[in-house]
DNA sequence: CAAATCAATTGATATATGTCAACCGGTCGG
DNA sequence: CCGACCGGTTGACATATATCAATTGATTTG
């Protein structure tokens, strides 16, 4: 592994504070791997070798059942994946495949189980992570739940637009097809959804999103940090 | 609190393995509260100032948005909730009301904080209950997007049927009103749920369920351990 | 360059689900 | 006992969402 993606991943919150030789213990068992777009990392029911960590690149963690997939979540740089199938040395729940070329790190789950009792600062950090991991999808349930895909698109756009800066205009970062599953909805579904949104404001131009009137966006979406914060 | 309840909570896998002095920190600063039926114990928003443990009775998670509600689970004895917002020191994202009188512990979550680095296995357990609750939620979302509320309400019955100890006929274990809001629909479209699984060998009176043919039913409902399994 | 893709869009239509109102059959309290 | 209440059910209807088919526009590829 390049000195440099190793120190880059020692940075990352969940090994930041452990203790040096732990660190280099842990990355001993480790290697890292280019892989080209669209390639299926791991299959949702196969046991849980490894933790992942995105480097550079973009997975998309998913879900199937009964011929139908729904994508999950956007995994970015630098962050890991399946940390619960990896503790809890169970099955994967859902599947990943990489949306671009990406490099991936892999760290035997073993070695993270067994690093986890032995070092404190590590246990407490995998524990914030994976609290914060479940936060997310308690939010992603009540998004799901209490809103109207008109909503979710909206409230949607609007941490993305809070992601990408604040200002009034700013890019999808991915296509439309896999925002329409994220959001649960079908593509077609998707583009009507863009259109009713167009009295609130919103003009689309390809992946590039305007939103003209904040205020009018905002009264209908009625965004919620109880739902739509990613820091609480 | 009484003899018999501090040691059926030291049996919770949660407290089992930690040291006993631990322990008894841990309980000195908690204490145990009855609650009548129908009061809301926590409140979305709210600081997460104690770790909540159900000793008896049930207790319903929820969330509202924009005057809509919906459950988001159901707490029975004897297990823990809001453990996340403990760990996290972040608002709660649900509310919590007792469904009937209900026995409740409370441990200040600073003294569950402080314990977790103080004892290994305490930490070890936590970052346990952590990831089955992920994978829990998890579960849940896949069911809520890949499935209609048809297939939802078959594999739901399945589990409770599993549950309950796998007869053909078995008790439903809450009111209709509060399942529909769980598998996310209307207490009417239940209804006619309840009536479409007829074809397929679901007789429904009152709260009691009778499955007369077990194999229509799963062949209808396809469930899958990675969506429909507790224990993985 | 032309053919072939493929994502995105659009319109027509079907299905699923929610809403509203009425009704039924218990239970509870006066 | 009776009336009020409440959960559940039913029917009629409205809305939301999915599906299918066709078109567009951009991009790729031989």
């Amino acid at each position: 592994m390049p000195d440099s993606e190793y120190r880059e991943i020692r940075k990352l919150d969940l090994f930041a504070h452990m203790a040096d030789d732990n660190f280099t213990s842990l990355m001993r068992g480790a290697y890292v791997q280019n892989f080209p777009a669209q390639i299926e990392l791991i299959t949702e029911g196969e046991p849980s070798d490894f933790l992942h960590i995105v480097v550079s690149g973009s997975v998309d963690l998913f879900s199937t059942w009964n011929g139908r997939e729904t994508s999950m979540a956007t995994v970015r740089p630098i962050s890991t994946f399946i940390l619960a199938a990896t503790i809890k040395d169970a099955p994967y729940l859902m599947s990943a495949r990489t949306l671009e070329k990406s490099r991936i790190a892999l760290i035997p789950s073993q070695d993270v189980r067994a690093i986890f009792d032995a070092d404190g600062n590590f246990a407490r950090a995998i524990v914030t992570e994976l609290a914060q991991c479940y936060r997310s999808v308690i939010k992603a349930q009540k998004d799901l739940k209490l809103r109207t895909s008109l909503e979710r698109l909206a409230n949607y756009l609007l941490r993305q637009q809070r992601h990408a800066g604040g200002g009034a205009a700013f890019e999808l970062d991915f296509e439309k097809r896999r925002l329409a599953s994220v959001l649960g909805m079908t593509p077609e579904n998707l583009s009507r959804a863009f259109k009713g949104l167009q009295p609130y404001g919103v003009t689309v131009t390809g992946t590039r999103i305007t939103i003209d009137s904040q205020a009018d966006l905002e009264r209908f979406a009625r965004p919620n940090p109880l739902i739509d914060d990613f820091s609480t």
